[in-house]
DNA sequence: AGCACGCCGACT
DNA sequence: GTCGGCGTGCTC
């Protein structure tokens, strides 16, 4: 919707007349210059955020008014003029401060940064009205229509007088095939009319009547609703164990914020999966919350977008990318699961949206509630060095007390050959179903076999494109790459080799545990949870519905059952491989194990029955292991953190990773040693590599790593700036930088 | 991100 | 002789 509008004109300007200002245009392109200057014509009206329609190579785009003062030298020929100043609240201070933080903290163009901001296209045209039909005004009392077949007759029954309906919704109703409908629309017996639009923004009620909190629920809700009462910036991390509440006492805060006036956000790591937390918040506020992740559609999507602009949302839950949306007055923003991976983008701007939620808060004065039952080490050690408030629930309410966690020695207790499951943890389940309970089994690896490998020749099936084993996956009678989408047919012969049906699965996958335990447990009823076969909401309330109704025995699963699912009847968790996280020469393995294995213990044992976590290991000794069985998770953070210290590694550094690619490996080689040689020099400052990337291949595209390892006193961006810009590389070369890596990528 | 310009293989 | 592949470079 455009408020004003007016054609470029000729760049001449009569000598002696005051030249048209200049504004600064922020356009959602990954531009290195970053903002471009515009002639912003009399007439327009163009404050600092507005969203604007501007000329770029002879195409209309859309963009931000920035701050700054437009270059004087750049030659007026080469202006052009804002096209129109549209119709949608200005991008708030706020907003434009984070995109500009954002995009220095990661060494990203802003505008790569304000596209996130911009994410919804529809946003900025006026929304229309939904099409439907509704009868026509001179139909119904004439003598009986001719052209009135029985279906046609379903379909006016199907529709009030006066009513508007859509024609699937009218078809769906009437229990014909849509053709009837546009038949009868045809012959002009409907018409066409705007359909209402439904509220998709009803406001919570704070004072809805929800669940009743224990007194040690209250205490922590009460301090977390004294920091959003005190509308100012502070962080506070807000931890206890699965089943303590967590989520009702954040909900507390939520209410806060909501009496405030002010808007809250709420970010979970996949909120595709997250039905239950939805029903928990209808249960505290009455009504649904706005919903923003990458599946909304792009009519919900826009109407979202708008409404969050025009403030007509309060309260908001997303996936990270809703860190960027236009909220007018965030007082509140909650991290769930701080300590997920999930929140860390890798692709484009390379962000942790947990990080960056702290500092959305700071620049709105907003309060910040981290949540975890295990958090990060880089978040107890800002509650240790007293920057962010802790608040702890160290009950489990109900009846339950945590669950008994005990390792499985597989040295001593290996399973059958070309079996996974072991005698201990077979005895266990049978026991758990014997007494009519549920039961899971975990392993964090999707597919039938990771690795498939020639009897004959010891030839191992490897991706084409990556430095990745192929996985069988064993129902499509396929090898597939998890990293690049590569599948193949399983050859009927080793294609090193020539023998015929040697190639063999070796290790396990989810797929060869179900079978597993379909021989094991016949008359078990299971249910497998994968990403493959939980696709998305609606399967994942199916889901969760079967095993909370009892429909279910055996739950197998990759990790998303670790997810926050409630299941009131599961007593026995039972991980198949727990050292699986803990191989490769990641910094945060250990950590992450902890955190993963914790998250699925946590599922066991909830309602009335005690729990019980059998973790099969090789490693019973490992601290992991360790700190699981006698459930002190804080002395293995303590001695984790006690191990990053000295050499400086995060949190008690700051860390950068530079990714050199190239399709040619020489390429990329040569590529990293010109980096490596341009490497900044200075105290406190240490450069690691090159080195092949843990995915050497990816993509077909040869990869190579450089850290940059810094004091935490060091800002390592100008550093890292300075040195992208002393090396020329060849454009075949892509560098990626990546502050504050995680894990692999 | 688009969309031009620009220099080398298979078609009418 | 052209159509068209996508490498390279620019957009206020």
């Amino acid at each position: 919707m455009r408020a004003s509008g007016r054609k470029s004109s000729p760049p001449n300007q009569p000598a002696g007349v005051a030249s048209a200002p200049r504004v600064r245009v922020l356009l959602p392109l990954p531009l290195a210059a970053g903002a471009y200057d515009y002639r912003l014509p009399h007439g327009l009206h163009a404050p600092r955020g507005a969203f604007v329609a501007v000329p770029l190579n002879g195409r209309e785009m859309l963009g931000v008014v920035w701050d700054g003062e437009a270059d004087p030298d750049l030659a007026p020929s080469r202006l052009r003029d804002v096209m129109a100043v549209l119709d949608v609240p200005p991008m708030g201070e706020t907003l434009r401060r984070f995109v500009e933080w954002v995009a220095a903290y990661t060494l990203s163009p802003p505008g790569a940064v304000l596209r996130m901001a911009m994410s919804s296209p529809g946003a900025f045209t006026p929304p229309s009205a939904k099409a439907g039909w509704q009868r026509a005004p001179s139909e119904g009392r004439n003598a009986p229509d001719p052209r009135m077949t029985p279906a046609r007759l379903r379909v006016m029954d199907a529709l009030p007088p006066g009513e508007v309906m859509s024609g699937t919704a009218l078809a769906e109703a009437a229990g014909v095939s849509p053709a009837v409908v546009r038949g009868l629309a045809d012959a002009g017996l409907l018409v066409p009319a705007l359909l209402p639009e439904d509220d998709l923004f009803p406001a919570p009620d704070p004072e809805h009547p929800g669940p009743t909190l224990l007194p040690d629920q209250a205490a922590a809700a009460t301090r977390l609703r004294e920091k959003v009462a005190e509308r100012r910036f502070g962080v506070t991390l807000l931890t206890g164990v699965t089943g303590s509440g967590k989520t009702e006492v954040y909900l507390d805060a939520v209410a806060e914020c909501l009496r405030r006036g002010r808007q809250a956000l709420v970010l979970l790591p996949e909120i595709a999966l997250s039905a239950q937390w939805l029903d928990r918040f209808r249960a505290r506020f009455g009504v649904a919350p706005a919903l923003w992740h990458s599946e909304l559609g792009s009519r919900t999507r826009a109407r979202t977008w708008r409404a969050v602009a025009e403030g007509g949302v309060q309260v908001l839950v997303g996936a990270r990318s809703a860190l960027f949306l236009p909220f007018p007055d965030l007082g509140l923003i909650i991290v769930d699961e701080e300590h997920e991976t999930a929140f860390k983008q890798e692709d484009g701007v390379v962000y942790h949206a947990r990080d960056m939620a702290v500092v959305r808060a700071r620049l709105s004065q907003a309060s910040c509630i981290l949540v975890s039952a295990t958090p990060s080490l880089e978040t107890l050690n800002n509650v240790e060095a007293g920057r962010y408030d802790h608040v702890d629930l160290p009950q489990r309410h109900g009846a339950a007390g945590m669950p008994g966690v005990e390792a499985i020695d597989l040295r001593q207790h290996a399973p059958e050959r070309g079996r996974f499951i072991a005698p201990p943890l077979i005895e266990a389940i049978r026991e758990t179903l014997a007494r009519g309970e549920q039961a899971m089994l975990f392993l964090n690896r999707r597919g039938y076999a990771p690795l498939t490998l020639c009897r004959a020749c010891g030839h191992r099936m490897r991706c084409p494109n990556c430095t990745a084993w192929l996985v069988e996956h064993r129902a499509q009678r396929r090898l597939q790459c998890h990293h690049c989408g590569h599948a193949e047919p399983i050859p009927p012969t080793c294609p090193e080799c020539n023998a015929p049906g040697t190639l063999t699965p070796v290790g396990p996958g989810v797929e060869r545990v179900v079978e597993e335990a379909t021989e094991l447990f016949p008359d078990a009823r299971r249910i497998v949870m994968a990403s493959d076969t939980i696709p998305g909401p609606a399967a994942a309330t199916a889901a969760a519905d079967s095993i909370a109704n009892r429909q279910v025995d055996l739950i197998i699963g990759t990790q998303i059952v670790a997810k926050g699912w409630h299941f009131p009847h599961l007593t026995l968790v039972g991980v198949v491989d727990a050292d699986l996280g803990l191989a490769g020469g990641d910094l945060r393995a250990a950590e992450r194990t902890l955190q993963l294995l914790h998250q699925v213990s946590g599922r066991a044992g909830r309602a009335e029955a005690p729990g019980r976590v059998l973790l099969q290991t090789f490693n019973p000794d490992h601290p992991v292991m360790r700190a699981l069985v006698s459930g002190d998770l804080d002395a293995f953070m303590a001695e984790e953190a006690a191990g990053r210290r000295p050499g400086h590694w995060p949190p008690y550094g700051r860390l950068a990773a530079l990714i050199v690619s190239a399709e040619d490996e020489r390429e990329a080689d040569r590529a990293a040693r010109d980096l490596g040689l341009a490497a900044p020099r200075a105290e406190g400052v240490e450069i690691l590599g090159p080195a092949p990337a843990p995915l050497a291949l990816l993509r077909g595209r040869h990869r190579r790593r450089l850290l940059l390892k810094a004091r935490k006193d060091i800002q390592i961006q100008p550093l890292l700036r300075d040195w992208l810009a002393r090396v020329k590389l060849p454009n075949s070369v892509r560098v990626q930088v990546d502050v504050d890596p995680v894990g692999f990528l």
